[in-house]
DNA sequence: TATTTAGTTAGACTGTATGTACAATGGACT
DNA sequence: AGTCCATTGTACATACAGTCTAACTAAATA
């Protein structure tokens, strides 16, 4: 009758090599471009395992949605930011953060829209990825904080990090590289519009 | 036995009003910030008639939210926009573009969020908005191309045009009008930064 | 080895939504 | 009067999210 609780590695191991099929297999599918639409039954499907599963290990559509939007983060290797928010050259922070998001966005680029739209549908999860937008306003803020009070800028900073915020939103790289561009094609592009915004130094 | 077709005037106008009435409802249902999901369903309450009457007007979701881009395209005059692409004077053009797109993005702002967020699931409604965006981006390769050869521009025309396109973006206004800012504040800041993409004159 | 524990599974079920089929109604035209 | 046609109500098929539950399984512990 006495609670016996236990915790187990190789029960939490082949746990989580489950997550992780589940959240390869709604890459896939997201990723993908048949007809086939986006479905928790087609995930379950696809990772061939039970749909009551990803229920149990990401609560809701949207939580197994926002744990496959940061493996993606992960996979793009997104962490590098926070070392590039910390580069006391401005100018060379900005380069760098246009080459990690450029192989953020395009690297999945169909997924990305996809999880964008229905994130405009499900508040839960357009919380979810908005927060992770923002740390990236944040980067650009201190950015642009450390432009010397001397640099002639055309806008104020305020407005310049608003802007720049847009300029490396998914949006702004999806139209930008239009059909069939790869990163190499769009990366010196949004960098000498980014030039332009801070004004060349 | 014998068909006798006939067209008539009160019908024909009766049917329109239908018609006004029912977008009418679907802006207000997009347009409002309610819990209430946005369904055909509601549509029909909202506007007092029967579910049937729209499918029948409109042939399907799509159908009525295809309508009513085009009814907040008209509400927001975009009709000016030929005219504007015939201006001469190619910096003006940009100046003027920009005006009308901010009071047609920033006019209906949670609809067209809404209706794009509809317009990435549904296949049909993308190719349909995807069209009319389309004469954005010709708009913009006259207005371009008419800027002199002597000018000085800091990228390639054709690297312009795509640049030009995604800032006249609904998702830009939306970005850099952030919360609660008006028409006004987002005019100037997108007119500084067209200036700076084509070249100050 | 026997028992406990916790994640997996299949299936039934609810609720919401789109879209179709169809027959009845009623107003507008000839 | 007779015809046309949009509107309407109703029933129906389908798809999907999410909940509940009871049976199963494999690992952990005593």
């Amino acid at each position: 009758m006495t609670p016996r609780p236990y915790q187990s590695k190789d029960r939490q191991k082949s746990s989580d090599a489950g997550r992780e099929k589940i959240i390869a297999a709604a890459r896939e599918l997201l990723e993908s471009d048949g007809d086939e639409s986006f479905s928790i039954d087609a995930v379950a499907r696809r990772a061939g395992i039970a749909r009551m599963t990803i229920y149990n290990q990401f609560e809701s559509k949207a939580g197994l949605l926002e744990a496959l939007f940061d493996e993606l983060a992960q996979r793009a290797q997104l962490t590098q930011l926070s070392e590039i928010f910390r580069e006391p050259d401005p100018f060379r922070a900005l380069d760098l953060m246009i080459e990690v998001f450029a192989r953020f966005w395009t690297g999945n680029r169909r997924a990305h829209r996809r999880l964008r739209a229905a994130a405009m549908v499900d508040t839960e999860l357009y919380a979810a990825i908005d927060q992770r937008n923002e740390r990236r306003r944040r980067g650009l803020t201190e950015i642009v904080a450390r432009i010397p009070p001397e640099h002639v800028m055309p806008m104020a900073r305020d407005e310049t990090v608003r802007v720049l915020f847009m300029v490396l939103s998914f949006q702004s790289f999806d139209t930008i590289a239009g059909e069939g561009r790869t990163p190499a094609d769009v990366v010196p592009v949004v960098q000498q519009l980014t030039r332009l915004i801070v004004g060349a130094r």
